[in-house]
DNA sequence: TATGAATGAGGATTCATTCAT
DNA sequence: TATGAATGAATCCTCATTCAT
């Protein structure tokens, strides 16, 4: 990604968040980058184009960063709570990224229908990680596609109850509760014994 | 709500759920509504106005069937559980509502800021069930924002499961499968002992 | 006119003179009166139709107090001085309707025609007292056409002044100085002599 | 000005004066000027805005026409004079202009008070004169605002006189009229003596 | 006489996209 | 590579008018 195309990303990013994707206009995008109306035709072959493209990246990033850290770790339990760390800080540095996501899986339109491909595609990730904790008998027989969808509606709405407390949450809390809850459910157990 | 606004009602939600909001066009959902462009106005003070019916009305069933069942319980356990059942089977029943408010949820504006509010309404049930199920020790101590958050996250996201199977699930099996999930974690428990 | 007509009349008078012919609406105009719009087409049959009556009326009404007033009069100059008196008390009594018809004079369109011929039906009345004048050797020869549209358009334009004071002036004071200023002009005679 | 909003600029005049601001359309003066409608919108905000700037640019016009004129001249009673011709041959040769501008003078709303302060300020040009000619000893003692005003609609009106006698008048006749009439008024005066 | 729900033609405005420079 | 003036299809919304009651 070179420089101009760079700043037009995270313009993008930027606009499109704070207005929605058909609300944001390739003026504001252009005026936030710097350039040019023209010059994001250059860089990309239509307004769409460049929300695939930023959604693309974002699921990257996520990905590889997951991958990297889960990548020599043994224990499928472990590698679970590692996602679930990792995605709750992603959750929290690329907010807006992952505001523009979300606002985009709940279309019937062809380019929805390729986000979400996309997002099974991590799933995936996910999905491998729970076989591999049944067949440790470290997780529960369950229905890992249920679960993996789950999973990851349960972290991303997490970025409501950020906007319901202004912004002041800890990702570590978060992560924390998350990670029990996941594990062990909310049933009450008693302790005392 | 009179036999036009009804049919508006209906075409709005049809057309909304399958081309997302901005897409969707005044002409459109007049069309599918067999009035007039002009009579859209007549019972709507403007596109956004059909969206803000639309959100309060699905939310309103949404909170009175579930109040409605839970109303003579006793067992916040139980109540839990039957919330899991109700939204699961609302969100197979009224998908195309949902999927509209999800679209809406992930926004800065004002407009998508006053639905979060009506979410927030929406989790306030939830909270105030889980602090009874606290207090009954029937629910372990935990951040009942986050968690009602991480709860309607969860459904929600399911319908994202549906997406992917293509609408061959059954509601009756993802609610005892996230009731599962709820209350006791993935966490593997030998069974054997 | 009975009592409806007249609550539309007086009601259109207000609406149009606020927000001008073109940017006033039925439906303002059915509210301020106090009737449903339907009422309005009972009792006219369209928008310019009541706009047709309310100059019809307004100007017959400023016609009539003329004629009853310099009726009895012989004197032509004395007529003049009742004119100029009438007129200015009419324009701050009656002010909403001479903005609506001062709006309507410079058109091209035909309903704008048929306004300006009604203005030199009343001109007429001027201009028949200047030639009464002239013959009397009270007034100066001159050009009676020309004449009696400067009369009228320096006497209605005074509305401006009154705009820019904010409404608080005298009728009289305006009435004497532009009686002073049509018979003698604004150039300085020595009085000493 | 450059050359497309030129040719705007002129279309609007065109149109506006033939059809009335509110009657005219954004795609009629497009079709005029030869542009597409999206281009009025690239050189204009609004369809008001094109008011705005029509009347500025007209005012303007007028406005440096007259200093122009009456910049080195050092009586004030020729001042008069020279304004009393010069804004009578504005009125044939912008007449289109000049229907525009008093079209819209006599309205409440908040661009009808901008256009007004707006003929305040020309005014002034004049009211300074008549103050000029009064120290002079050259002009009666008056109140210089309702004279200003008075002033400006008797020649404006002469519009309607226009009109009335299918524009074949003499722009040199009517400010000779208007000279005289304005200095020495209608008073019949003995010149046998 | 009076109503008001329904109409639909009409109009202002937006904005992604193009293209000559 | 980059620009920005120009485009015009698309869309929201308005509102005078109609008509069944």
């Amino acid at each position: 990604m070179n420089k101009t195309k760079e700043k037009i990303f995270n313009a993008a990013i930027d606009i499109i968040s704070q207005k929605g994707f058909y609300k944001s206009t390739m003026d504001e995008i252009a005026d936030k980058a710097g350039v040019a109306k023209g010059t994001l035709y250059y860089h990309f072959n239509s307004k769409d184009d460049i929300l695939i493209f930023l959604i693309d990246e974002g699921l990257s990033l996520l990905k590889s960063q997951i991958l990297e850290k889960i990548n020599h770790m043994k224990n499928s339990a472990e590698k679970l709570r590692e996602i679930i760390v990792v995605q709750s800080n992603f959750l929290f540095k690329y907010k807006d990224f992952v505001l523009i996501l979300l606002s985009q899986l709940w279309g019937k339109e062809e380019i929805q229908n390729s986000f979400r491909e996309k997002i099974y595609d991590y799933l995936k990730i996910i999905e491998d990680i729970i076989d591999e904790g049944i067949e440790e008998k470290l997780i529960e027989k369950c229905d890992k596609k249920l679960l993996s969808s789950a999973f990851f509606g349960m972290i991303s709405s997490l970025i409501i109850f950020q906007f319901r407390n202004n912004d002041v949450i800890d990702p570590e809390h978060i992560a924390d509760s998350v990670i029990e809850y996941t594990f062990n459910g909310i049933h009450y157990r008693d302790k005392s014994l």
